[in-house]
RNA sequence: GUCCCGGUAGGGUAGCGGACAUCCUGUGGGCUUGCGGAGCCCGCGACCCGGGUUCAAAUCCCGGCCGGGACACCA
């Protein structure tokens, strides 16, 4: 990875508006190369209202540009602001400005109106159409980079390995997933990560599980059996039949080194990750590596050293570390006072680490906020970079409430199962005459993985969310089959068509240009929801742009359209389909020739 | 108890300072002999409560109420 500019001081991200405005001399000459659909339009509408703004001699910092319902494709309110600074009325101000602006200079501007206070900016839908069609032909399904960079170093998932991932771990995966998908789109360098406690007290507990009672091997997948063993050992301390001691025998044993202990630790997490990577593999989650918490442990004393320096660190009278971080009420707990680390101060040590190499990024459960603050201040005071928090809440199911401990939780795979069974129901309903049972399988597991992808990536983090299996999978919402389903159709379209699909513009009605300009929204879309680290608005689209093929469909015949209008309007679908493929790849949506 | 996050039509959800609040579901009506209708069109229905800030508040601030989470020498 490349070593991060020193000026660029306010992190590793560019701002908005990576993309420079045309210039409004020669608006068409650069578009070619660096064409991004409406993201240029909103370009040429800045430079359009920066120029407009110089030639009324008015001075201002932001351009307010918005994106309206309806009234226009993009709009600037700077007219209310400007009002009371200039006591004019907003009215009055939007009239002007609108007059100053010379849409003849802009290519995908086709007017511009002052109204009551708006300044309102319509595209030209042809032109856009125009331009966005030629460029997914040049580029296919890359169409939408909004071509921005920087080093990231992302962390999703990162679930201890004493079971297999259940569904709050799963919200969790598709999160951090689709944001590494978002972020390499928009031109990021990413590298993600998945890190995991191979060293604690749920990991002997593991250990010494496999040892007394040995692992289950009834041919089930064996993080499963991990956590069978984890649960049996758990209750065998708790009643008695394991001495604690045992336990923290094998602590000590571990960060003594002890040859037989470490390799039984190794064993324990390595059974388990296997598991876990399956269920990831299954799901389309990549990670680029796996990072262990014990590679840390010769780093702490550095990590306590710093924060000394700091002064935030005390001694308790039994010997502990602990730091007082400035703004947060709970203690941080560095060292025990048997002189072994803990958890927390790993985590700084791996996070300077991280730092070193990038701009960093966390995906985690709200249950973690309050360590990760914690670890977040720690890091301010030794001088380090604190990682960009995503933070997403529980995900509940009808059943009820989970835990790991009581083995009352439902596991990734399940879900999983459950989503590709319901999935294979409705396939063999639909097409059971034409399809073989390998081909009804094999889009009954996409489909079944890309609905409960997508139920999740649709919703807000910040949402607690019940996950419902029903919506999830049925084919007549507007969930991931929906958005498959209107690939498929492109597809299939495509696929009959004998002639190549040709970009022409001139032909296209209301429902035409309105579907190309929804296409040429993707590039745009991908650059907000980068910077913003969001992934939902992605699901809104694809929905959004799904829909407006449907209505296109409906409207326009494509195969027994007239003769002149037949190969624009392929051209228009072709579109369509790497717009759409595109996007739904974003989420782990698998796009499906058939289904 | 303290801190954090939510509260938008019957259920779910988008918007989070700007123009008549998005979409799904539900419910009522309509289209359709089709390029796979797994679709499309129309109607009904919502910003938790009270103050404040602003030209403008679902959106920001304060105070309630309700729901979830956190508060280990666990990770």
């Amino acid at each position: 990875m490349n070593e991060k500019s020193p000026e660029d001081s306010s992190g590793v991200f560019p701002q908005k508006v990576p993309v420079e405005p045309s210039s409004p001399e020669s608006p068409d000459k650069k578009t070619s190369e660096r064409f991004s659909g409406f993201l240029e339009f909103e370009s040429q509408v800045e430079a359009a209202l920066r120029e407009a703004l110089d030639e009324c001699g008015v001075e201002t910092e932001g351009l307010q540009v918005e994106e309206p319902r309806e009234a226009a494709d993009l709009a600037s309110t700077l007219p209310f602001r400007l009002a009371s600074e200039l006591g004019r009325s907003p009215a009055e101000i939007s009239g002007e400005i609108a007059g100053s602006v010379d849409a003849a200079h802009f290519s995908l501007i086709e007017r511009v109106e002052g109204v009551s206070g708006y300044v309102n900016f319509h595209a030209d839908g042809g032109q856009l159409a125009r331009e966005t069609l030629e460029r997914i032909m040049a580029v296919g399904r890359g169409f939408g980079t909004p071509g921005l960079e920087g080093d990231v170093i992302l962390e999703h998932t990162s679930a201890n390995p004493n079971g297999p991932l259940h569904v709050g771990h799963l919200r969790n995966a598709v999160v951090g997933d689709g944001l590494r998908r978002l972020l390499v789109k928009a031109g990021f360098d990413v590298d993600t990560q998945y890190y995991f406690n191979d060293a604690g007290r749920q990991i002997a507990l593991v250990a010494l599980g496999i040892e007394r009672f040995g692992l289950p091997s009834d041919g089930g997948k064996p993080d499963h059996a991990v956590a069978r063993v984890y649960a049996r050992a758990n209750s065998a301390v708790e009643d008695g039949e394991l001495p604690e001691d045992e336990v923290s025998r094998l602590l000590t044993e571990y960060e003594e080194g002890v040859e037989e202990t470490v390799e039984a630790f190794r064993e324990a997490v390595e059974v388990c990750l296997e598991g876990i990577r399956e269920t990831l593999d299954r799901l389309g989650v990549v990670h680029d590596s796996f990072v262990e918490e014990s590679r840390f442990v010769d780093d702490v004393d550095s990590v306590i050293e710093r924060l000394r320096e700091a002064e935030v660190v005390e001694a308790e009278e039994n010997g502990a570390l602990v730091a007082q971080l400035p703004g947060i009420e709970k203690e941080l707990v560095l060292r025990r006072s048997d002189g072994t680390s803990v958890y927390s101060s790993k985590d700084i040590a791996y996070h300077v680490w991280k730092a070193e190499h990038g701009g960093t990024i966390d995906v985690l459960g709200s249950d973690h906020k309050l360590q990760a603050q914690q670890v977040g201040k720690a890091l301010e005071l030794i001088g380090v970079e604190p990682p960009e928090l995503v933070v997403h809440e529980f995900v509940s199911l009808p059943g009820g409430s989970m835990s790991t401990r009581r083995g009352t939780f439902v596991s990734a795979d399940e879900l999983l199962d459950e989503a590709k069974e319901r999935a294979l129901g409705e396939v063999e309903e639909r097409r059971g005459g034409e399809l073989s049972g390998d081909e009804m399988e094999r889009i009954a597991s996409a489909v079944g993985v890309s609905a409960v992808r997508f139920f999740m990536s649709r919703v807000a983090p910040q949402k607690p969310m019940e996950f419902d299996m029903e919506a999830a999978v049925d084919f007549e919402r507007q969930g991931a089959p929906f958005v498959q389903y209107a690939y498929a159709r492109c597809s299939g379209i495509l696929e009959k068509a004998d002639e190549e699909p040709v970009v022409e513009v001139s032909g296209f009605g209301e429902t035409e240009l309105a579907l190309a300009l929804q296409v040429s929204r993707l590039p745009y879309v991908v650059r907000n929801c980068a910077l913003d680290r969001e992934i939902h608005p992605v699901a809104e689209y694809c929905v959004d742009l799904a829909s407006s093929f449907n209505e296109f469909y409906r409207d326009c015949r494509v195969l027994d359209a007239p003769e002149e209008t037949r190969a624009a309007r392929l051209g228009l679908v072709e579109a369509v389909r790497a717009a759409l493929g595109g996007s739904m790849e974003l989420l782990g949506v698998e796009p499906l020739e058939s289904m």
